[in-house]
DNA sequence: AATGAATGAGCCTTCATTCAT
DNA sequence: GATGAATGAAGGCTCATTCAT
């Protein structure tokens, strides 16, 4: 049951891969460091899936689901809560997927971001497309009739920003903590999840109101 | 052609080093594509340099102090205005950098922050941490008297992720021209950065009011 | 799904085997595309045949072997035939297999002479001796009494190379017909296998009378 | 001196891939093999040639005028003589040529008919379509006005087919003084050079005439 | 200061073959 | 007889770096 199991070595291999991926990214990753941390034969690699860019893609897609499991998009509010509530449900959805310190897809995702290799867009695109679209009626909703497309989009674009940062942060800090030269290490608020969910939400539905003020006027 | 003014050649390095790092990352930009670019030797890149890293960081600083001549801190608004106007000043002038085609040090900074090679965080915090304290000092002041520390942090922190978010995005926007696989396109809107600084500001400063009159209650 | 006939499968990889070799040569082919076109499992090709390299013995055997019943040898021309119309008939034969379309033993033959992996020299002189030898007698005949060994091989030699080179003529052809990089293109006359046969016939028969006339002043 | 000579390097390299290429052909042939046979680094090869195709290519053409300058084409016959001694001194040459012992040029050349990779199609037309111009017109006056182009085409055919054959003959004969399994093996005549030109020219001159008198019947 | 050559480690991938079932 | 998984040895190539001049 150990040895010539193919689903069995196909999942180590991913595990592996996303961890990797994620601490070095796509080029930094190797074949081997992938195949020694998951205790296979670097060969099989390129046996289970058929180059490493596939293997990226089918990393990237599985991390994400699991992640979408664990931390369901409505963030528990129902479709029948005010917009209000929906946003925020929605807003600690994505914090927490961010902070999630067992997930290392946000880490491949904002690589993906930086230096994208241009793999991962058709399959982001796939998957976030319907979650953005999900949260742009939120947000129209709350802007009202008047809003034109581009006040939804500026602040989606305000409210993505917020949630995504942390990511970037936690980086820095698991590296600084790794690296510690020198003193210029700012000091660094640990904020959980959920107080960083609700600054986000307070912050933006202030910001929301505002945006809407504006174009009723 | 033997003999040259090593400093010119230094400069011509530094030059090419900036776009190619800004283009590829540090991983994926090579002592040869630099080398090509600014027509000097192979060698030259670690006789000048000690390394490619070194070489990085050079890139980076040059580049970034560049970006702030070409865009002063405050945005044209003298100390003497009222603190919502300096920080309208300071997010016109962050946004003006990181969408300033021209210029390649944002993609670096991103670069690093999703790729991190420890590299730059010293510089960065160098270079940074005082504008970032010049921020903060303006948040506290709008802020007012009974907000926390972790308030201020919270609010400095949506601002930026929102100012920085653009980078992203024009990433994104480039390589989809280059790339545009499938219809997986979503409409981008090209805002100006007048309008984006503007939109970031209104929506910050509703923000910061909400977070102050919750902390007065 | 699983229990198969043997015999079926064996003769499913020969039959792909003969094709991958022949458009490959021994090296550029490889188990898994063989196992592709026969549809069969990769172990398979070392489980009947012990090796690539006995694979290769059998594929080129049972390729000649169905050459050899779609062309007779001696052209449709009787034993009783005067030696100069076995000739022909012997010519024509050759000519007819080797400009064969369908036919992909002479690939690997050429191939085995051009690249020779010292497999084929074996199974080659067993089935080509004997017809080599016939092919002798009739020259000797032609050639008389006072011919020596030397010159009837000397014109074995103009004989079979003449009927030979129409292959890698045709191969060239084909490589033209996918790669036509640049104008290099000579101007292929497309002989008939008629035509073809006919000249060598005439101009070897002119060449043996020749040289016949030179032994016996 | 000794290190840090490029030319020198590159030279040595070309030297070694002309005999790996011509005892293994462009595919078995290795990068390993060919720097440990010229005793340099492995990545030499990428840095004077820019691929293993390029080394292919360049090696064959520095072969090849190697052995255009040991054996001139027109095999010391003057243009002033007559097209029937033309035509021998040719026939010499390229007989001189391939049966060159210490010439790989034509193992490569013979592999490349046989297992076309392409590459040297170019140069190979670059190279011998001016040769075998020449030759047409020889064999144009000696067939006469009659003749049609077809018909020169043929005499070309079976002329070239002649000289070249002994190639494929010298390398199984080689491969067979290594590998001597069995007792197939043919008693093989060493023509001289000498012999074998006048034979291959008697025998053609023959058919020529044939041929010529055949059209003007 | 500058150069071209050289180096060695490493990368992704391919492939014939073998194992366990 | 058949299968999918596994293996390990290579293979071509890249790259940051160093040497000798």
């Amino acid at each position: 049951m150990a040895r010539k199991d193919g689903e069995h070595t196909r999942s180590k291999i991913l595990e592996a891969a996303c961890e990797v991926f994620g601490e070095k990214g796509f080029r930094g990753a190797t074949h081997a460091e992938i195949c020694r941390r998951s205790g296979v034969n670097t060969a099989l690699i390129n046996y289970h899936f058929r180059s490493k860019e596939i293997l990226y893609v089918e990393a990237w897609s599985l991390a994400f689901s699991k992640s979408l499991e664990a931390h369901p998009v409505d963030g528990g509010v129902p479709d029948s809560a005010p917009a209000e509530e929906r946003l925020r449900g929605r807003i600690f959805s994505i914090v927490s997927r961010v902070m999630d310190e067992d997930n290392k897809v946000f880490n491949i995702v904002h690589r993906e971001m930086a230096a994208p290799t241009g793999l991962l867009s058709k399959v982001i695109h796939e998957t976030i497309d319907p979650l953005r679209q999900d949260m742009e009626r939120i947000i129209r909703e709350l802007l009202g009739a008047k809003a034109s497309e581009k006040d939804v989009h500026l602040c989606m674009m305000s409210i993505m920003s917020q949630c995504f940062h942390p990511s970037e942060r936690r980086h820095r800090h698991k590296l600084m903590k790794k690296n510690p030269q020198g003193g210029h290490c700012v000091k660094i608020f640990d904020f959980s999840v959920q107080e960083l969910a609700e600054h986000i939400s307070d912050f933006s539905i202030a910001g929301i109101k505002a945006t809407r003020k504006k174009t009723e006027s």
